[in-house]
DNA sequence: TCCTTGGTCATTACACTTCG
DNA sequence: CGAAGTGTAATGACCAAGGA
């Protein structure tokens, strides 16, 4: 024993504790997510990851080995039962579900949903179905919600839609998500089919029911103003859905310590759900709430967790498409409360108007609800012009055209902001700025319709609205540094304008 | 060659849930 | 409430690779 000890690395556990520990739930998220980028990694990085959760090396070793055991395991049995797969319902036995949902669901909540998964010996088809509620494809949900269960199409250029578009498989190279955005022209139609946006989410949360990354994933759909949730149980698929003008607050939070964070959705209605079975690959049927107590039909609050900055990210470029392309009302309901300064907020209902709040912990004395409308104007104007009202600008359409200006006013009506381009008509530029924080990295999300990247801070003009009033180009130089392409950071010490502090997006014509 | 590290595989031990 | 069942942490045997 002492020797088996001493030839491996550290103790386990239950060595250190003298009694035999299970992972909790935060241990297994992180776990998870490191398995999915290497089942097998190298000792530093086990060392890494024992530190960021607090278990010993060995145990962490040990725990990529057993699951590296189960997924082995797994894929050996569902090899076997291929061939008697024959029903064509809801196999939704263990196997790679295993891996990534069931410990964590049987540790954290117990949903019956889960414990079906994980009992192999119990799930038969018609239990699943009849727990997901497929045995009523014939409601009237179906044909109520045929418009949102239709697939979106995954491009403009794809008018086949009865395949399955979204993201089954996992996603773990964030860094990629970035360039998922399509670049948009101002005058694109609305009618032209746009490609989702994907958010990066690890897990989602609705009560204490709880769905994991890879077999969860979630996107935005332009094309029918849809945020979709997309699940995978082996064969059969899951949807949840719901109108983006049903979410009620949408806000990404994040630990300031922590890359990751937590994309929070209030909704004011329910969703509405679907499924589609190995029977009838490509069609999606309408089905009762598949969510353990129907709870996502009763709890209105979701959590995604996932990484913070490519969420805040994610979530700017909603706003910035809807903004763009989304016709409809453009009432502004009030912005959610900001529950920690590194939070980021937006008002789902923004549409002509982007909502801009100025909670941000540095400014005290300007706490409010903040606007910025994009007004279109027959003329390059640099006209600063305060909004008469803090009132939603309901009637505003948004034109985007080469001499719009954005106007920022706060609920006083205000003036603090203006535009510096020198030549908007030439520049053609939008600019949007997300969440800008001192000493935190800001993306630089540009439209694409002429600003193919921001690479420099003398591109960053609209930094400048940022900064304390008559602030000089050069004094912005010294206070802000590109660190990447679309990406730059604000000294820690920078203060910001009273009208700035957390915002939403800015654009710039 | 020896030692260390780290992999797989089979198995055991234990915490927890289910069931009668 | 205790037995049985289940999932998983942990152990031990064995093997391979690499370095001294």
């Amino acid at each position: 024993m002492d020797k088996k000890r001493s030839k491996k690395s550290t103790l386990t556990q239950q060595q250190r504790n003298n009694k035999r520990q299970r992972a909790n739930a935060q241990q297994l998220d992180v776990l998870r997510h490191e398995y999915r980028l290497c089942a097998t990694p190298d000792a530093a990085t086990r060392r890494r990851i024992s530190a960021l959760i607090d278990m010993t090396e060995r145990s962490v070793q040990i725990w990529f080995q057993n699951t590296r055991a189960k997924q082995k395991k797994a894929m050996r049995g569902r090899e076997s039962r291929e061939d008697d797969f024959d029903d064509g319902l809801a196999d939704v036995s263990v196997d790679d579900v295993s891996v990534d949902d069931v410990s964590m669901t049987a540790d954290v909540i117990n949903s019956p949903v889960d414990v079906i998964h994980h009992r192999t010996d119990v799930s038969s088809s018609a239990d699943m179905l009849h727990h997901f509620g497929a045995d009523l494809v014939t409601t009237p949900i179906q044909t109520h919600f045929n418009h949102l269960l239709a697939t979106p199409p995954t491009s403009s250029s794809s008018s086949h839609v009865t395949t399955v578009d979204s993201p089954a498989s996992s996603i773990t190279d964030f860094s990629t998500l970035g360039h998922m955005t399509p670049n948009l022209t101002p005058t694109t139609p609305h009618h032209v089919t746009l490609p989702p946006i994907f958010f990066p989410t690890l897990s989602l949360t609705i009560g204490n029911w709880r769905r994991l990354s890879p077999q969860l994933s979630l996107a935005y759909y332009p094309s029918t103003d849809t945020m979709l949730y997309h699940m995978t149980s082996e064969k059969t698929q899951f949807r949840m859905q719901f109108p983006f003008s049903a979410i009620e607050e949408i806000h990404v939070s994040r630990n300031p310590n922590d890359t990751l964070g937590a994309l929070n959705l209030t909704l004011n209605c329910s969703p509405s759900f679907s499924i589609q079975t190995p029977k009838a690959p490509g069609r999606w049927v309408g089905c009762h709430d598949f969510s353990e107590g129907k709870q996502a039909s009763n709890v209105t609050t979701h959590v995604c967790n996932g990484p913070a900055t490519v969420l805040q990210q994610q979530l700017s470029r909603v706003f910035a498409l809807r903004s763009n392309h989304v016709n409809g009302h453009v009432s502004r309901r009030r912005l959610a409360d900001v529950i920690g300064s590194s939070d980021i907020i937006g008002s789902a209902d923004v549409m002509g108007t982007v909502a801009v709040d100025t909670s941000n912990h540095m400014i005290s004395s300007h706490v409010g609800d903040f606007e910025l409308s994009v007004t279109s104007h027959c003329e390059p104007s640099h006209m600063i012009e305060p909004t008469p009202t803090p009132t939603p600008v309901a009637n505003h359409h948004h034109h985007r055209s080469a001499d719009s200006v954005a106007h920022v006013t706060n609920p006083s009506g205000h003036v603090t902001n203006h535009n510096h381009l020198s030549d908007p008509a030439a520049n053609l530029t939008s600019t949007i700025l997300g969440n800008v924080t001192p000493g935190h990295t800001t993306p630089v999300l540009d439209d694409g319709f002429e600003l193919g990247h921001v690479t420099d801070i003398n591109d960053l003009v609209s930094v400048a609205q940022l900064l304390p009033n008559h602030v000089t180009e050069a004094e912005l130089a010294s206070n802000c540094h590109m660190i990447a392409n679309n990406a730059f950071t604000l000294d820690p010490s920078t203060p910001l304008s009273p009208f700035s502090g957390t915002l939403d997006y800015l654009e710039y014509y």
